[in-house]
RNA sequence: CGAGAAGUAGCACAAUUUGGUAGUGCACUUGGCUUGGGACCAAGGGGUCGCAGGUUCAAAUCCUGUCUUCUCGACCA
């Protein structure tokens, strides 16, 4: 309420005003220890609504939640090795209990295969206990040296599902599977298109034989990993002795997968609908649809402000009045700085004429209707503005994908111009390193259904895919 | 973890240079008045000056360390 003050412009400092924007429309509030946020009630109804949505995709989709423990005994953590060379630099360790040193350090999670396959091992003795597909919503640690709100954190609040399957078929299809169920949830309910593909051997997932990610372009063409699905053929099953026995009676070792996303997807939908008034929620996802602004405080007024909540609620629209002692001009700002798709202007001037002002945030055009059919227009207005933000962000997105054909061309466009690039590839992870230390852009994930062209964008030998390039959060 | 900047009331800042009563605006509380883009009047409440040491008769102020935040790199979802 109180916290509604100037945002710096987005065109200005970007950084800057995203930091405004997670403070001034009250998502998150800073802790004293680093790196872990305070989630206020506003962003975690987000986060809320998100699980709400997800979990209900997950369920459709056969999955069932689990809880597993916080703490991964460091001998299970060491038994996958890339894994551990992987995640070791960030892990964060328990070594004393009361005053008494363990024995064995404790490593607080920082994603939860080893801990899945542990149970597993035990569960999985025939193959009619596969498939086996487990999720859990939960926090993790990972130590980052930088830490920003949303985007990298040391505690992080996630889900992450972890299944296993008795076909390597099976299993891959799972990965995708979930792929596309968080791609469709992105570009549904968070209107942002994103980019699903396959990672670069350099940049898949510790321990992971194919990683899949979700790429989404922020406003200034800076690539957001929004989400991932792994495959894992059957290492990890191997290195802790997963077995069960087939049909044909045969102990073999079952294939694995694991996918998840974060809160990092609010940090996302403030990076690519947020404005220089503040947040931009798309309707499909915003935890107060409807605010509706009380103009002077007569009965007439308030009686109509009454009805007209009421008729929302009844419809399973959430909506709030906004009933404070404030100027309108007030409550305007701040009901922008928050983002509700759509506010609701109820004054003297309306009534007399029997209207109510409707104004959309995404264009803040206003829109005077019947207050009968408030209903109507309002449900007509969520469709128009649900699209419209994810045809915008599209449309930004494709201006700043570029195709270089040779690196003289990358080079003219990794130094002038934000975004994604488009670059034929030889393969070799040489040309990958040359990029992130000429330009400091990583591979974003492989394109499959364009064709190649005759040679590697970078090192000019003979190309064999085609990849995105991008700078990253 | 490297380079830079900053921490004084919920927020933005002043006082620090030159050590000596901690201040202003907004926000908050109560009452009044108002309401179409960030009101107004009156009366109030709120601070171990990030934390820990040190120097001093005396520290927000000087010194050392440390924590946190921001920006930019290296690392990651």
């Amino acid at each position: 309420m109180n916290e509604v003050k100037e945002i710096t412009k987005r065109d200005v400092d970007f950084a800057k005003w995203y930091t405004d924007v997670v403070t001034k429309a009250n998502l998150v509030d800073y802790s004293s220890v680093k790196g872990s946020m305070i989630i206020t009630p506003y962003g975690y109804a987000i986060w809320e609504n998100m699980q709400k949505v997800l979990d209900k995709m997950f369920k459709e989709t056969g999955h069932e939640n689990v809880q597993m423990p916080l703490f991964i005994p460091e001998s299970l953590l060491n038994v996958e090795k890339d894994h551990v060379e992987g995640f070791a630099p960030e892990v964060a360790w328990v070594t004393y209990g009361g005053k008494e040193k363990l024995e064995e350090r404790l490593c607080v999670r920082p994603t939860s295969e080893v801990l899945f396959c542990d149970y597993y091992k035990k569960i999985i003795k025939s193959y009619r206990d596969l498939p086996k597909l487990y999720n859990q919503w939960c926090t993790i640690v990972r130590w980052e040296k930088t830490t920003r709100p949303f985007l990298r954190s040391r505690e992080i609040l996630w889900q992450e599902g972890h299944t296993m399957h008795a076909t390597k078929e099976e299993a891959i299809e799972e990965t995708l599977r979930m792929l596309h169920v968080y791609e469709d949830f992105q570009r549904n309910y968070l209107a942002i298109p994103v980019i699903v593909g396959k990672k670069t051997e350099k940049e898949k997932f510790a321990g992971a034989e194919a990683s899949y990610s979700l790429e989404a372009m922020m406003y200034d063409g800076v690539a957001l990993q929004n989400g991932t699905s792994h495959y894992f053929g059957d290492g990890f099953a191997k290195a802790f002795g997963i077995t069960y026995l087939n049909r044909e009676n045969k102990l073999v070792t079952p294939f694995q997968t694991s996918w998840g996303v974060t809160t990092r997807m609010i940090g996302a939908l403030i990076m690519v609908h947020g404005d220089d008034r503040g947040l931009v929620m798309p309707p499909n996802i915003a935890p107060i649809k409807v605010v509706i602004i009380p103009i002077g405080n007569s009965e007439e007024i308030n009686d109509v402000a009454m009805e007209i909540n009421n008729s929302l609620l009844e419809n399973n629209i959430s909506v709030k009045i906004d009933n404070s002692n404030k100027t309108p001009g007030f409550k305007f700002a701040e009901a922008e700085v928050k983002g509700y798709p759509v506010r609701i202007e109820i004054g003297k001037r309306d009534l007399e004429e029997g209207l109510v002002t409707l104004v959309r945030r995404d264009t803040l055009e206003k829109i005077r209707v019947k207050k009968e059919e408030v209903l109507d227009k309002i449900t007509s207005l969520f469709s128009d503005i649900q699209s419209n933000l994810y045809d915008r962000a599209i449309k930004r997105r494709d201006s700043m994908i570029y195709v270089a054909n040779n690196y003289q061309e990358f080079s003219d466009i990794a130094l002038n111009k934000p975004g994604f690039i488009k670059a034929n590839w030889c393969g070799d992870e040489s040309c990958e390193n040359k990029v992130k230390e000429d330009f400091n852009m990583k591979s974003r994930c492989l394109i499959e259904d364009e064709e190649v062209g005759e040679v590697c964008s970078i090192c000019g030998k003979k190309a064999k895919y085609r990849l995105y390039f991008g700078k990253q959060y």
